[in-house]
DNA sequence: ATTTCATTGTGATATTTTGACACAATGAAA
DNA sequence: TTTCATTGTGTCAAAATATCACAATGAAAT
């Protein structure tokens, strides 16, 4: 990430790209107990915000929120969970990120091109933190995870945004089970609970949590088990992606 | 509704409007024991579409939603959900709308001036039907209420978006009860079942639905009974607002 | 006037699901 | 060899749900 990607936005790329329309990522991981979302800086020098950007013109949101993410982060072919669109006029300005630039960057920049107010879609994604690699080489300077209870001030509304992609994710969570995106291909019960458990902020009763997720029948139960722990191993399990469809046909769903 | 209405769209406006950014309104209703929903033109010669627009240069999307669904259909100050935005760069074409227009209106229209694509932000609504009055001289002509198993051809990707706006329908009746927007202010328990019964196209049994229902502890019931029925009166019940309230914050599904 | 009959309120019962808790099994760490 | 946190699983009670039954209702039919 370089200068080159600010004049990318503050230029909108105004021959291919839509200057009044953007996308927003809040890409949520799990990491040491704590849930945590991917911030970006475009700039050292300036505040933390969402991986985001602009729509091409001949481009659907959803194939741009995938290639924003990944210029932005290297985070690449992800499922991204459109969940809400924002539209207050006043949310953005080209003029906020003008005014803190430096005077070499400014001559280079023609506010008059971009438009007045930018309308951008949210998207979401849970993702194993052990199966994302990050790059660019200034990684601590200008991308990183935050815990969710511990961020810093960030751009525009992009705190907003967050906020309701997390009550998004977690309505989404009874429709749309996590374990298919967020956790390793195996795993075991007691650390799919600990997910629900960060996720939904609240501890869950280990017996029924399990009958409860079983009963669902989009979980395979390996012979494997768990190697390595210092109490009884823990059998593996596997997402079975036909039961899901089965499941999903059937019109269940996945309360917690 | 008159010509002046599609000069507006052909033109977008495009002092004031956002002319890639439109909403459109899926407008639920229930009337006879069927699904319904409401459709308009903008002319008679033209095909059936959802009542849409585009939004003000000043306004967020929410406003432009319920301004359009007033300005095209009367239907007035009605809580409007949005739920999915459509942004396939081929899913609309202003040229698609000039070939079909007489010469003495081309002449008037100047393509060049609006954009390539059209993004579209997708809103649902619940309404009862008796207590909306639709307005407009032509009316059968322009606006009507269509059985949702009955649709004609729809303009653009108008059909995708009806079932899409279905969809977010059974999926938001879990966090959020129909009677509140969709039936008079005195419904009995019988007519609260059929509406779930159409809705999710499925039959339901009648006494545990009431029990469900009742143990949410947000319909409060009434004295009265509703009368002139040729058998036994089923009581009234009356949505509570303030116990609702309590309900949300305490986190309660609505399961069905 | 009387009977009919579809519909509703409600209870009885069985079944399923959930919650709370107990306990033996496990296996690395002490 | 012992310790001990964790896991799989079972038991039991409580709660929720499904199934069925039946009396009450009151306009419509006779």
């Amino acid at each position: 990430m370089d200068q080159k990607a600010l004049f990318n936005l503050l230029e909108a790329n105004t021959q291919s790209m839509i200057s009044n329309l953007s996308v927003d990522c809040v890409i949520f991981t799990i990491q040491e107990g704590k849930l945590k979302v991917l911030l970006t800086k475009l700039l050292p020098k300036l505040g933390w915000m969402l991986p985001g950007g602009f729509i091409n013109k001949d481009e659907a949101a959803d194939i741009a929120a995938n290639r924003v993410l990944f210029q932005r982060t290297g985070v690449d072919n992800i499922y991204l969970h459109q969940f809400k669109i924002f539209s207050d006029p006043d949310r953005f300005s080209f003029q906020a990120f003008y005014d803190k630039l430096e005077n070499q960057i400014k001559e280079s920049v023609d506010l008059s091109k971009l438009s007045e107010r930018v309308i951008s879609i949210g998207y979401f994604a849970l993702v194993d933190f052990e199966s994302i690699h990050l790059t660019g080489g200034m990684f601590d300077e200008v991308t990183k995870w935050t815990e969710l209870k511990l961020l810093p001030d960030l751009m525009f509304d992009h705190l907003e945004i967050i906020n309701e992609a997390l009550k998004a994710l977690r309505k989404e969570l009874h429709f749309k089970p996590i374990a298919s995106n967020l956790l390793p291909e195996k795993f075991t019960m007691p650390e799919l609970q600990s997910l629900y458990e960060i996720i939904l902020d609240r501890l869950i009763e280990r017996s029924s949590f399990q009958k409860r997720v079983l009963k669902w029948d989009i979980y395979e139960r390996l012979e494997e088990k768990r190697e390595g722990v210092a109490h009884k191993r823990p059998f593996l399990y596997r997402f079975d992606a036909k039961k899901y469809d089965i499941a999903i046909s059937q019109g269940i769903r996945f309360g917690i």
